[in-house]
Order: C-alpha cells, then sequence, then structure tokens
DNA sequence: TACCGGGTTGTTTTT
DNA sequence: CAACCCGGTA
C-alpha cells in the first residue's frame, strides 16, 4: 500500500542510467505525438482527436518520465475515468518499459485515488462533532436512495410527491459542483419544493453518523479538506510532480478544481482531451473546462493531435462533416494517409425488430466471409452500438433465436444484482458490524420472520441507547423485546455475526473460507438452493463467483473496498462474440466492424435532451454520433427503424437529422430488404409508413417528408442503381409468388389477414391492426400447418 | 409476517 | 410491456 511513501527517497541509479541509453519507445511517433511526449515540464493541452493514438502518447509519456528519471511511479498523478482505461494504462506502460517499473499506485480513477486520499485524512472530513473514521463506507446509489427514502418519510413527507430519485440526482448535481450545503445557492436550496437544502443537509450528517460517503462526496470532500487545510493540500502537492489527466473533456466542477488545486504550484500538468467527444454533460461534465485550460494555467502548451490511425477516409470524412454542424469547438482538422475503404452505410428499416433481424444476418454474413470487400471477420470485430440500453433487447432476443453469441458490456452490473449486494451486505456487516445498512438489507434475507415491527423495535432501542442496529438487536435480544420464532433467529443472527466477525479479525481464517462460510451458514446460500424460480441457479452461480473473485484479495476490507469503486466485472473472454453496448460505453474503443441502430429523431437525438438542454444538449447528441462513427475502423452501417416499440406501444418516427448531416459523397445508401421495387410506395416504407398508418396519411395528404433530409435520402435511394443489398439468407423463404392478392395468410402476431399487394418476397397485408409489409416468409396461408414459420 | 395481485410508473447516458 | 411498489389478505 505503501509505495507512494518512498517519494522522496532518491531515483535509483538503474533509472538514472536510463536516460543516456536509447530510448526505443519514442520510435514510431509522429511529430505531433513526439511532441506531446517531450514537453514534460509546465502546462500542457493536447487535443486529441478520435484515433489519433492519444493513448500512446500519454503513456509514452509516462514512460519517458520514468525512463528520464524525472519522477518516480510514485510521484506520477495519472487519472483516467474509468477503470477500464487505468487498466489499460497500466498494461501498456509495463510493457513499453518492459515491467521494469513496479505498479504506478497513483494511476486510477478520480475516484479511486481520491479514496486513498481521504483514508488518510478521514479525521478531517465533518462538521465540528461528527468526523468520519479511516474505515469509511462508500455507499452505491441504491444504499443512497434508501437513505434518502427514510430521510424524506422523516419529515412526513409523501414518498410519491417527493421522490428519492430526483434527491438524488439533485445531490448529485450539487456535490458534482461541489457545493456543500451551506454554500448551496438560495434557489437549488429552495428546490424540491423548498426542501431541497434542508433535506441535503440532514442527510450529510447521516452519512457522516454512518461513517461513510457516497460518489460525489469522494471528490467534493477532497475539494474541500484540501481548501480547509493548506498544509495537507501541500504535502499532496509536493508529492505529485507531474499530473496527466485523460478525457479532460469530461471533468466537473469538482474533478476541476480537485486538479488545480493539485496542480497549481508546479503546474507539471498535462491534460488530453477532445471537445468533440465530450459526452457526459448531463453528468456534470464542463467541456468548458477543456475551453479555458489555456486561461487557467497560462503559457500552455497546446499540441494537437490530427493524424488518425484507425479508421478509413470514408469514415473520418462522415464523422467530421457530422461533427461540423456544432458550434463552438476548438477544432481540429483530422486527416489520414490510410486507404480509400468502404462507404458509411445507410439502410432504413419497417421497425425495430427488422432492423435487429436485418443486423443479424449481415453479421453472420460477415462472420462468414460472404462480403468480398470486406473479408472474413471475427465476431470480436464487431459491435452494436446504440444510444439508449432498452434497444440493446431487440438484439439479444434476435441473436438468442438465431445463435449468434454475443456479449453486452456494461449491461446490468455483477455488483448491482440483489443476491451479490446481499452477500456484500453480510460482508460489510462482518467487517464493521456498524454498518446499519447492511444491517437492514439483510437481518430478513433470508427470511427469519423479523418484518417492520421487529426491525421498528430494533431501531428504537438502538436509538436509545445510543448504539448501531446490531448491537440494538442485541439488546433486544437479552431483554427479550421480541416474541417468538423472530426472537431465536434475531438471537442466531446476531450471534453468527458476532462469530464471524471474530473470525474477520482472527487472521489464521482465511477470509474465503470465511466467506463460504458466512453464506451457508446464515442460510443465505440455501435460500436460493430452495428458491425454485429459474434464475436461482444463475444466482448460486454468482455467488460462486463472487466468492472466487475474493481470492484475489488479502482480506475482506480490501475486496469491499475495490467493488465500491470498480463496479465492472471483468467479463471473461468467452470465445467470439459482438459485442452490444451503449455509445457512451463506447468511448475510447474500436472496432473494425460497426452498427449503430436506431438513428431516428426523438431516439437520438435524444428527445429528453433537447427538451432539457436544448441546443446544447442537441450538440452533445451530436458528439455522441461523433463518437459512435469514429469508433469504426473499416465499415459503419448506420440505420433507423420506421416503428418502434415504447413503452408497449408502437410508435412511427422520422428518420433521425443526423442523417442529413452526413456528408452525401461519403455514405450509401441501401435498400432495405423485400420493399416494394421503387416509387411511392418503396420510399413510403422506407420511412416507415405503411398504408394505414396516420403517418402514411399525412404524407399522402402534405408535406412530411418535404425535410431536406427526406428528399436527400429520397433523391439518394433513386440514384441508385439495382439493388445493392444482397438477398437476405432468410430462413424457409417461401417465395412471394406462392401467394395472390386476396389470400387469407396469418402472421404469428399480427394473426390472420388478407394479402392487397405485393413486390418482390415482401406482401401487404391487411391485418385487424391495420396493413403491414411483411416478408412473404414470416406467413402463411391460412389451413396450411405453420411448423416452418421462422419465429 | 409473508405472499399475492393489482395498479402505477417509467427508459438516456454512469464513476 | 415490464418492473416495482403498495395494500390487502391468509
Amino acid at each position: 500500500m505503501d509505495l507512494i511513501d518512498d517519494s522522496d527517497k532518491p531515483v535509483p541509479l538503474s533509472q538514472r542510467a536510463a536516460a543516456a541509453r536509447p530510448m526505443p519507445y519514442l520510435d514510431g511517433l509522429n511529430a505531433a505525438q513526439r511532441a506531446a511526449v517531450e514537453a514534460l515540464d509546465g502546462p500542457v493541452l493536447l487535443l486529441a482527436g478520435a484515433g489519433t493514438g492519444k493513448t500512446r502518447a500519454l503513456t509514452t509519456r509516462i514512460a519517458h518520465l520514468l525512463m528520464l528519471g524525472k519522477a518516480r511511479p510514485g510521484q506520477i498523478l495519472a487519472v483516467t475515468f474509468t477503470n477500464k482505461a487505468a487498466r489499460e494504462m497500466k498494461d501498456r506502460i509495463a510493457r513499453l518499459l518492459g515491467e521494469v517499473v513496479e505498479g504506478m499506485p497513483w494511476l486510477g480513477t478520480f475516484h479511486s485515488i481520491s479514496v486513498k486520499i481521504l483514508r488518510r485524512h478521514a479525521e478531517l472530513i465533518g462538521n465540528g462533532t461528527l468526523h468520519l473514521k479511516p474505515s469509511f463506507t462508500i455507499l452505491d446509489t441504491d444504499d443512497q436512495i434508501r437513505l434518502l427514502k427514510q430521510l424524506i418519510a422523516a419529515e412526513n413527507l409523501d414518498e410519491k410527491r417527493w421522490p428519492a430519485r430526483q434527491l438524488a440526482g439533485l445531490i448529485d448535481g450539487w456535490k458534482n459542483r461541489c457545493l456543500t450545503p451551506p454554500n448551496l445557492p438560495k434557489g437549488d436550496a429552495a428546490s424540491f419544493d423548498g426542501w431541497g437544502g434542508r433535506l441535503y443537509a440532514a442527510y450529510q450528517e447521516r452519512l457522516l453518523t454512518l461513517n461513510a460517503v457516497d460518489f460525489g462526496d469522494l471528490l467534493m470532500h477532497c475539494v474541500t479538506m484540501f481548501q480547509a487545510h493548506p498544509d495537507v493540500l501541500k504535502s499532496w502537492q509536493d508529492r505529485f510532480r507531474y499530473i496527466l489527466v485523460d478525457e479532460y473533456q469530461d471533468t466537473n466542477v469538482a474533478q476541476y478544481m480537485w486538479l488545480r488545486l493539485l496542480a497549481q504550484a508546479h503546474r507539471n500538468i498535462c491534460c488530453v482531451g477532445d471537445d468533440d467527444q465530450s459526452i457526459y454533460g448531463w453528468r456534470g461534465a464542463e467541456v468548458g473546462n477543456i475551453l479555458r485550460f489555456e486561461k487557467d494555467f497560462p503559457g500552455a502548451q497546446v499540441i494537437r493531435l490530427e493524424q488518425n490511425y484507425r479508421s478509413t477516409p470514408q469514415i473520418l470524412a462522415a464523422a467530421s462533416g457530422l461533427i461540423a454542424t456544432n458550434q463552438g469547438r476548438l477544432g481540429k482538422t483530422l486527416w489520414t494517409d490510410a486507404e480509400p475503404g468502404e462507404k458509411v452505410r445507410l439502410i432504413g428499416h419497417w421497425d425495430s425488430e427488422a432492423e435487429a433481424r436485418w443486423i443479424g444476418e449481415e453479421i453472420e454474413a460477415f462472420h462468414g466471409g460472404h462480403r468480398a470487400a470486406i473479408g472474413q471477420v471475427s465476431l470480436n470485430d464487431i459491435a452494436i452500438l446504440v444510444r439508449a440500453s432498452h434497444q440493446m433487447r431487440a438484439f439479444e432476443d434476435r441473436f438468442m433465436t438465431i445463435g449468434l453469441p454475443y456479449r453486452v458490456i456494461g449491461g446490468p452490473r455483477f455488483y448491482e444484482r440483489a443476491e451479490i449486494r446481499d452477500a456484500m451486505a453480510y460482508f460489510r456487516l462482518v467487517v464493521s458490524p456498524a454498518d446499519d445498512l447492511a444491517f437492514e438489507r439483510i437481518v430478513n434475507t433470508p427470511k427469519r420472520g423479523l418484518g417492520d415491527k421487529a426491525l421498528q423495535t430494533i431501531q428504537v432501542v438502538a436509538r436509545q441507547n445510543g448504539v448501531s442496529l446490531l448491537d440494538g438487536a442485541r439488546i433486544v435480544v437479552e431483554e427479550g423485546h421480541l416474541g417468538g420464532k423472530g426472537l431465536t433467529n434475531l438471537r442466531d443472527f446476531v450471534t453468527g455475526i458476532g462469530r464471524w466477525h471474530a473470525d474477520a479479525i482472527d487472521s489464521t481464517v482465511s477470509h474465503v473460507e470465511l466467506a463460504e462460510r458466512l453464506l451457508d451458514e446464515s442460510g443465505y446460500t440455501a435460500m436460493w438452493q430452495n428458491d425454485k424460480s429459474p434464475d436461482a441457479p444463475g444466482r448460486l452461480d454468482n455467488l460462486k463467483e463472487l466468492v472466487k473473485a475474493l481470492e484475489e484479495f488479502e482480506n475482506l476490507q480490501g475486496f469491499l473496498e475495490h467493488v465500491a469503486l470498480v463496479m465492472d466485472r471483468d467479463d471473461g473472454e468467452a470465445g467470439e462474440q459482438v459485442s452490444i453496448m451503449t455509445l457512451h460505453a463506447a468511448k475510447g474503443l474500436e472496432f473494425p466492424l460497426v452498427f449503430l441502430p436506431g438513428w431516428e429523431d426523438g431516439l437520438f437525438p435524444n428527445q429528453r435532451a433537447m427538451d432539457e438542454s436544448g441546443t446544447k444538449g442537441l450538440e452533445e447528441e451530436r458528439r455522441l454520433a461523433y463518437v459512435g462513427i469514429t469508433r469504426a475502423e473499416r465499415l459503419a452501417t448506420i440505420s433507423f427503424a420506421g416503428n418502434r416499440r415504447l413503452y408497449g406501444q408502437w410508435q412511427s418516427s422520422m428518420p433521425s437529422r443526423f442523417i442529413d448531416e452526413l456528408p452525401a459523397d461519403d455514405v450509401e445508401v441501401l435498400t432495405p430488404p423485400g420493399l416494394y421495387g421503387g416509387g411511392y410506395g418503396a420510399a413510403m416504407a422506407f420511412a416507415g409508413a405503411s398504408p394505414g398508418d396516420a403517418m402514411y396519411d399525412r404524407a399522402a395528404k402534405a408535406d412530411v417528408y418535404n425535410s431536406p433530409g427526406w428528399k436527400r435520402m429520397q433523391a439518394r435511394a433513386v440514384e441508385r442503381k439495382g439493388p445493392v443489398h444482397r438477398t437476405p439468407v432468410t430462413i424457409n423463404a417461401s417465395p412471394a409468388s406462392s401467394f395472390t392478392v386476396g389470400d387469407r395468410v396469418i402472421h404469428p402476431k399480427f394473426g390472420e389477414g388478407e394479402v392487397m399487394g405485393m413486390a418482390e418476397d415482401t406482401l401487404t397485408i391487411q391485418f385487424e391492426a391495420g396493413f403491414k409489409n411483411i416478408k412473404a416468409a414470416y406467413v402463411q396461408s391460412v389451413g396450411i400447418a405453420d411448423d416452418d414459420v421462422p419465429f
């Protein structure tokens, strides 16, 4: 742990000598990258466009610092936003230096580094009477909400009118801006119907009594502590001789203050960012931070990385054309000398299911090597990037049925699952018996016959005696405040926790063994074993995985710490899989083939983003689109669906306005499979309207499609010569020719209908629900056995 | 106290 | 169309 305390020891000879050695890691850098690596002293702003070798520059810079002996690993502060990024940087530095350097103790996320700092000064955080102890726990969102609910209830407020979630959001926002309750502006304090400031203060106090902090506190406490204790600040300033910041465009006010405090003495700070990839404004990130860097650090060197090594010229051009619409950019001109590749592909679909089907087929074709221009592609090289996580479902469903292996990245997280959180609560309580939140979570899990009434009794007794809930429970047991089965069970529970706690302190008992015994003897494992719901086995597996994860840690405390901060699971490499993730999760990643579905106005750009933040919101959405396109190395495919299910209701929408903004020369418009040959009907179907739809009527009557984008779409579709798209490899395709107009057919979802028209392999059918365009393969003549309908 | 059923509610993105 | 929360009942 204390690698850092060697900071004032002299730099070892081996490293000094290194300065004289050749520095092979500098080879192959372009001029700008090299400048970024060698400008070690003083403030540097590195504007690094997508795919320009930003991480390489950053890691090489660190390697250079070490090799020149300018700093020891413990004297370099390197901050990232995600654990993934931190891990990658560590790996790459190790590779550059041939593993000669022990880990970098201060390379990590803002949050993980803040925890390390706070643990050393916990006692400085407080309100005069209460203060933190170094063993403070870190609450996750769930705990936070539960706590706020209690506080809201304590004020006798109706939870319906004052939702805890909303308050949590407000508090988060304040902490992002480093506003403590006393510093809260009047307007903010009056939010939440006037209760905001008061509840915030109550919440902060409650956290202190619980010896707990939430995520926002990690940053805010650091900053306030630095401000209140210049001597402490000084010691950290002295320690960190060089500061590097990744993804600087995503820093919020609190992080900005944090950095400025630490950097202001020596000003050896290097911030790397790309204003065009700022996509976290909604959680408080301030693009302004990057825009005003030069003002904050006068004399800063600004270095631009503009040569892109990732994507084809077409992909780059499409992305650049799109982002050019944004105002107020710092401005970069990305270029590449890569060979021309494929144009960005654009395709519209009838609905989200058709979109998922088509993408599934495309992926199979690429994977099978059936695309000459691209060649055979591993599934690992393919990603589907969506705007909102609910879009993932259509793909999961589809891929499940066709047996296409996929992995969801950043989906429901491992550590957020109920069984894991329960188990963790057991660990927490055993490690720190005063953890009341953990106690509340698990006293009655598994069921011990301890309901609201019992819990209330315990709370009252605990409060009267000024002790933790666990101790309160102990008193309740001793004094027999409770009757019957509940009492016996509570006694067992309390003595059990006591016993396990003793084991946790006893260093001769392995923590892994303790964890296993804990889950067994408490009856928690049994609870799931007796559960006959379909997901119970999976939960047991998760518990096993959890225990296995314990092995990599010294003790339970260490593990709990890790989990609180590293909420991501390192997904096991399980063969070839297509990746599905949100655009946000995709930042920093790259894939040869990228699918970008759901480009519809309202979904992307997201309606709420526009409603809440207007032009700013729209521009952030556009940056998100930019991030999406620039993830692709060889081929990007954008798609939209005319109809999508929202809240269980089908809803039609227009193609995204971003589609209009793509430079036409770099885009190839594909005709969706199975539509009419062309003309009016095709155009309608292309936009997702069909006879009977309100949209269709509107279009027929007026000029709904008079938007520039729509016109261009039509123009492009007509320009195209012949079908660009191959016939999809539909299973069991029954030719449309086997039907005639007037046939009665049956569809698995829409039921029975009548064929009203046909084109190629698509039928227009009148169902009860209205007219639909359906591929012939998906319907059956009425009366025919439906055993080969591909559903 | 536990369980069941109905009504309500919500979906942007996350350390 | 979920999932979740609440209230009523066994």
